[in-house]
DNA sequence: AATTTAAACTAACAATCGTTAGTTTTGTTA
DNA sequence: TAACAAAACTAACGATTGTTAGTTTAAATT
């Protein structure tokens, strides 16, 4: 089934309705109440509620993969790859809020195909970005540290960072990235 | 209904399960074929799925709230204050993985009372580790940022650091206190 | 040994779930 | 205007949900 005009509405719709409830808690029954349409008709455009989900989830997955791969052996500072990565979420955050937090949420709810691929984009993220964390110590950019326990407070904070933005759209893109650069980079001890 | 021993069994078995797929995803059959009795014996036990949900989640913040009110006014340097958090974060994440990771998930599954107590009671959390942050700033111990993304930064690696933790159970408290200090206060740049 | 209590069981309920079939309405093209 | 396609509708399905009622078994107490 083709993805039309429609069929995008839908799945940002649902999209919303996923990150406010979390994907078992939406019935598609509420999700075509706030189409304002009935159920059944969902599926005039749509194949399942799983397809919806795969749809939210896999296009987020692939523009991460996509900015990784295009910054990962790039011949630059492991500090400047490590900001492009901060970047990159940030600019995701803040375009693609609710997938994004699908994507967090619910991912574990994906099946089959779908579960794979996404898991499989995930592995392959973090091991890139392990090895830039890995290339900046052995280059004495980083401090000697647990790089798995360094690489998880990076992503831990990036991954979640929806929670904190859409509760303060205000702030400047560019205001917001700086600040999570010396957070996350220098730390916040004077 | 009191808290029997077997009570708390069930809701450890039903932590353990809401962890791994989430509270909407499990089954009161789900739940009781874990236990290896059939869903209805589950009743003479506990009173409803929710109050399951409840017990896991009010425990677990309530632990947060007592730690943060015995150092909250305690008469040291910010820093201690926050390391002092960090700390504790830890220790719950050691010692109650499953329940926090269901508070983390699943609290706006909370109904009713428990839902007003819960926020309640992070609202309050979150205050006063707003103001040791800020306190910190005012001193010169801490460098001058946004005080909210900094709040946000430390809580969103913390709250999320089972998800580390259940994967390298290996590491000793200690020193995983010693490099998440050094992560979250001091950054990760040489 | 008799009695009581605790904790399991079977059977079933009303509600809700995702989804399908078939039909009607709406909008576009010939 | 007639024909066609897109997108809505009604009605219903089988499965699963949390939960209740009533019963039986096992354990503890008298």
């Amino acid at each position: 089934m083709k993805l039309t005009r429609r069929k995008l509405e839908i799945v940002a719709t649902a999209a919303k309705l996923f990150r406010k409830k979390g994907y078992n808690a939406v019935s598609m029954r509420d999700l075509a109440q706030a189409l304002e349409i009935k159920a059944a008709s969902l599926y005039n455009h749509i194949n399942s509620k799983q397809e919806i989900l795969g749809i939210i989830i896999l296009d987020v997955a692939e523009n991460f993969t996509q900015h990784m791969n295009s910054v990962s052996p790039e011949n630059i500072s492991s500090i400047k790859k490590l900001e492009s990565v901060i970047e990159n979420h940030i600019q995701i955050t803040i375009e693609k809020t609710d997938a994004l937090a699908c994507l967090n949420n619910d991912w574990m709810h994906l099946e089959k195909l779908d579960l794979e691929n996404y898991l499989m984009m995930r592995n392959t993220y973090e091991a890139k970005m392990r090895n830039i964390i890995e290339q900046g110590i052995q280059q004495k950019e980083l401090q000697e540290r647990n790089i798995d326990l360094v690489l998880f407070s990076l992503l831990s904070t990036l991954r979640t960072l929806h929670l904190w933005y859409s509760k303060n759209k205000e702030v400047s893109p560019q205001l917001l990235f700086e600040e999570m650069k010396q957070n996350l980079l220098h730390g916040i001890i004077r």
